[in-house]
DNA sequence: TTTAGGG
DNA sequence: CCCTAAA
């Protein structure tokens, strides 16, 4: 039982829930953080009881903490007023004592933008602060109001405090140090540890890593869910055209729908977080929204220029170039739902200082995840394989021999047009950053990590002739410090840890064509979505990794549900896309439809109300802000005056142009008469 | 928050 | 598409 072993591990702990955006304020558009005391009391006490619950659920039998009673009582009750049922969570067991790796969590863009200040991480290892006292100290923990991304997150310490949420857990420390996640609804769902690793498909629908020995990752099934993006046009009649429209032909009400989520849950709602309202999602919201969708994900170089029509790709300029102030003001939106965006689940995180975080590691038996039918299209990558070479009794040379790396996560976008030859070059250059010098080699002996680069390979013991020498080569951060924490536990205890102490890991990559379904691979992301060319090949990688026990790299990852959308992948450049800065937003060229009904609205409302235009013909299109929209018309009407030669991306009929034209005209003129009235 | 423009 | 000054 997954929290069965929790307990072995003395698990207690304080669970920092995520409280969803809705419970934010009733105007949905409070400040995103909050330093109230109450606030964070009123955090704590759900996460007691969320903890509660857990516990409660795992021993189904044994009444968990008395202490916690109350909040166990009204656990789901809780979780229902914070909505955050459809929320995932993250269980953190950190090793006390051990000064928490700030890179693992500086690296979590999603404790990024809720953990001001990293807080998350003083949290866990402010001993003044809780360890000592045996409480936080909330002027120290920054409680975020909210946040989206996780939806969830439950930080369990192992170390007794009540702190405000006077949840007295059982004591010991641990350490361990585990991370769970998964669905806040999974409290119920949540399979057994040992099924879950058993089955270490993604399919679980929850993740689970383990602690040193061994880290099973298991991407939400649900929040990955299918997406698919369609945009349809409404059409009708349009009555009142005469004399608002300057233009006397028919104009039809023309509305882009862009269904973003699945089914039910549109635009951010599907998070539960998100107040289900038919107002249009502000210009800022969106923003938020946006604002997290493409982080992480490697952004190959564009390929093809197309759809700007006199700047195709709006110079993709650093995700920090403005990095001066409004930093904390930027990452404070940050704490959006995760829509349409595609995680990577893995223990490779994106350090602070641009590097991976990657405990791929291939042991000598290879022991690959059991059946992990996550790999569906193109397994990129083999199976590695590193093999004890018997020892040269002479010499003692060592021989090995790795067969191969398995190349981490690979997530591109393409555009359809694209040729083959360039999605070669697109994956070549994402492999080729990820390999460049954000990764490099680390060697797990005995399920240790070897971290001493002076020791030969005789004081190492690699040069012992040993068949199970469980020698493991991985690709890890390169400046990634690895904290190694004091195990009192036995590795080969642990399920996860096999003898070799060998970890697993998963790598698939796959391309997959725009139209896909929910499918059982939660974690490949399917990729879909109308926006024209937008469809692009996912290369995903759901990585588990494992164990080694002190990766820092085992951190959580909040797997927040995946929308549909164009998921610009890009390779996750650790460099240019610290997640510490908002990323750029996937490009998605408008479609002739989304033209035609941007061009009405136009005509029928004039330019400079951008708004309105928003409202009328981009309602549902979350995707498409006024700014945007504004934009579009501004390049539209470049676009127009220019020769059909130059322009470039799909070609927009002459007819709509000819349009764009005289309704620009039309309202430039119109403006100028107003302005000379006044 | 929107608009309007430059980048 | 981003960023922002202004409104």
């Amino acid at each position: 039982m997954v929290f069965q072993r929790r307990l072995d591990y003395g698990f207690d702990g304080y669970q920092v829930p995520v409280v969803p955006r809705a419970s934010r304020s009733a105007r949905g558009r409070g400040p995103i953080r909050k330093k109230s005391e109450n606030n964070q009391k009123h955090a704590f006490e759900i996460l007691a009881s969320v903890a509660g619950e857990i516990l409660q659920e795992e021993e189904t039998s044994a009444p968990t903490n008395t202490a916690c009673g109350k909040d166990l009582c009204n656990v789901k009750n809780t979780i229902q007023q914070e909505q955050v049922d459809r929320g995932k969570f993250l269980i953190i067991e950190p090793l006390l004592g051990e000064p928490c790796n700030e890179k693992a969590f500086a690296c979590i863009p999603e404790l990024q933008g809720h953990w001001h200040g990293n807080a998350l991480n003083k949290f866990l290892h402010n001993q003044e602060s809780f360890n000592s006292q045996g409480s936080f100290a909330s002027e120290r923990f920054d409680y975020p109001e909210t946040i989206y991304v996780a939806e969830k997150l439950v930080v369990v310490n192992s170390k007794n405090a009540g702190g405000s949420s006077s949840c007295e857990m059982n004591g010991e420390s641990s350490h361990a140090r585990k991370i769970f996640k998964g669905k806040v609804e999974g409290l119920t769902e949540r399979k057994p540890e040992a099924e879950l690793v058993k089955s270490s498909s993604i399919e679980s629908g929850t993740l689970l890593v383990k602690d040193g020995s061994e880290d099973a990752m298991d991407l939400d099934a649900g929040s990955i869910g299918h997406a698919s993006v369609e945009s349809n046009v409404k059409a009708s009649l349009f009555k009142d055209c005469i004399g608002l429209c300057p233009f006397s032909r028919p104009c039809a009400d023309v509305e882009v729908v862009s269904r973003d989520d699945d089914g039910k849950s549109s635009g951010c709602s599907q998070y539960g977080a998100m107040p289900k309202t038919s107002r249009p999602l502000s210009y800022t919201e969106t923003r938020r929204m946006s604002n997290l969708t493409a982080s992480r994900h490697w952004r190959a170089a564009p390929i093809s220029k197309s759809g700007g029509y006199f700047r195709t790709d709006w110079k993709t300029k650093p995700p920090f170039r403005n990095g001066r102030t409004s930093y904390s003001c930027q990452r404070s939106q940050k704490i959006f739902p995760f829509k349409k965006r595609k995680f990577f689940d893995q223990s490779t995180l994106p350090t602070s200082d641009g590097a991976f975080h990657c405990e791929d590691i291939f042991n000598s038996s290879n022991k690959r995840t059991n059946g992990n039918d996550m790999v569906s299209a193109t397994e990129a990558s083999s199976s590695v394989k590193s093999q004890h070479a018997s020892l040269d009794s002479r010499d003692c040379n060592v021989k090995l021999s790795i067969k191969s790396f398995k190349v981490p996560e690979l997530f591109i976008e393409i555009p359809a047009t694209a040729t083959v030859g360039s999605l070669k070059r697109t994956v070549m250059e994402a492999i080729t950053s990820i390999l460049g010098d954000g990764l490099h080699v680390g060697i797990l002996l005995q399920g240790k990590k070897v971290r001493d680069d002076n020791k030969t390979l005789l004081q190492t013991g690699i040069s012992e002739d040993d068949k199970h020498s469980n020698l493991g080569f991985m690709l890890e951060s390169r400046h990634a410090k690895m904290m190694s924490p004091p195990h009192t536990k036995n590795p080969s205890n642990l399920p996860f840890s096999a003898p070799g102490g060998i970890t697993r890991h998963t790598t698939s990559l796959m391309l997959q064509e725009g139209t896909s379904h929910a499918s059982s691979v939660p974690a490949e992301t399917n990729f879909s979505s109308s926006v024209g060319s937008d469809l692009g090949a996912v290369c995903s990688l759901a990585k588990a990794s494992t164990a080694d026990k002190m990766s820092d790299s085992r951190a959580l990852v909040p797997v927040p549900a995946i929308g549909r959308g164009a998921l610009s992948v890009v390779p996750f450049n650790c460099k240019s896309m610290h997640p510490e800065f908002g990323q750029r937003r996937i490009r998605r060229p408008f479609t002739v439809s989304e033209v035609e009904a941007l061009v009405q609205a136009v005509e029928r409302l004039g330019t400079g109300r951008w708004r309105d235009v928003k409202l009328h013909a981009f309602d549902k299109a979350n995707h498409r802000t006024y700014v945007d929209l504004k934009d579009k018309w501004k390049t539209l009407v470049h676009t127009a005056r220019i020769s059909p030669q130059q322009r470039r991306g799909e070609p927009v009929p002459q007819e709509v142009l000819d349009r764009v034209l005289a309704a620009h005209a039309y309202w430039s003129y119109r403006r100028q008469l107003v302005k000379a009235e006044v």
